[in-house]
DNA sequence: GTCTATAATACGATAGAC
DNA sequence: GTCTATCGTATTATAGAC
């Protein structure tokens, strides 16, 4: 009989965070969860009531992570190419799963889109905090007037990339078409307004 | 008790085509299938063994609607430029459900790549299959040697834009990012390679 | 080919001991 | 807080009459 852990609320949201990602929210059994986690199911329900409630909490875990990750890269890089750059370089961080599993955030807004409308809500603002920050970047970048709206398009661009390297099991292509997006901000950074 | 009907067959699939995309394929259950057809339960077994016998019959039946869509722009459209045009506008064509259940072909590929290798192969094919007029159709713009690569990029796009306008339901964003698609293919027409 | 009834299982959630 | 045992339901799939 395992003495009580007191962590065992944040392995349960880390261990649903990865499978959610990995397997999809419909398809991750609690049973999954409690097997790959070994907290014990009635455990989890302690936790959380619902399995909603469960995927909310993976949710505010996975929006922490980006509001820190943003913070970061404010306080590590000073321009706005630099910055824009970094982000498109997540592409080659997750290099190694985008390929296999798709984008955390784009695959869970597509699944919760179709059926889940109120849980879709408190996903879609993963994609929002991203948005946010890409504005600010293309506003400092002298788009002021167009600053959203780029930032919706780079938005979209990191999202059909992560798809079809996603469809295609393709790594080469991801990597492709991120120096696609770094020459792209490039352009935008040169003036070249003939390419906004 | 109703009369043998030999249009059965065709009605399960055509069912299964709307519901699998509205609500995903995991998300539909049989009984939905069989409320919405009008089709009896055993008698969908009788056509189809299995759930994924089913939707590889629907996948069929996209691939052969494609198929006869891009025929028909061939014969229809005589320049590379009007033809690629009118793909773009294909996100016209389905604004009225694009943001609302996303694109058939990228949701399903992503709903399926995570956890169906096998069934994920088989619609992968809807893409490839407009990968591969896309590439015709960009090599006929003079792009020979990375006809495959605009392929591939111009399908990203698509796929980005329909991700984002479903995530955040907005029509408006759906409309404009089509308009830029366009601009960008009359781009590449022009032969400003520096937007390549 | 079509239908109803039902099997077999997997799932989310609960009860209650410790 | 943690655990086991179990409930009620929904699911895919089958059996067998017509």
């Amino acid at each position: 009989m395992p003495a009580p852990n007191p962590q065992n609320r944040q392995k349960i949201i880390a261990t649903a965070d990865r499978l959610f990602y990995q397997s999809g929210y419909h398809q991750t059994a609690f049973s999954d969860i409690v097997n790959n986690s070994g907290v014990a199911r009635g455990n989890i329900y302690y936790h959380f009531k619902t399995k909603q409630a469960l995927l909310t909490a993976v949710i505010e875990a996975r929006l922490t992570r980006i509001k820190t990750l943003l913070d970061d890269w404010n306080g590590r890089y000073r321009t706005p190419v630099q910055r824009l750059h970094r982000f498109v370089n997540t592409l080659h961080d997750h290099a190694n799963s985008l390929p296999y599993y798709g984008c955390p955030l784009g695959s869970l807004n597509t699944e919760l889109g179709k059926t889940q409308p109120a849980l879709q809500k408190k996903a879609k603002a993963l994609l929002t905090t991203y948005e946010g920050w890409l504005t600010d970047q293309f506003a400092e970048l002298g788009y002021a007037g167009k600053a959203q709206e780029l930032a919706l398009r780079c938005l979209a661009l990191g999202q059909g990339i992560s798809l079809i390297s996603h469809a295609y099991r393709d790594v080469e292509l991801l990597q492709r078409e991120r120096l696609y997006m770094l020459a792209w901000i490039d352009r935008l950074a040169a003036g070249k307004d003939e390419c906004i």
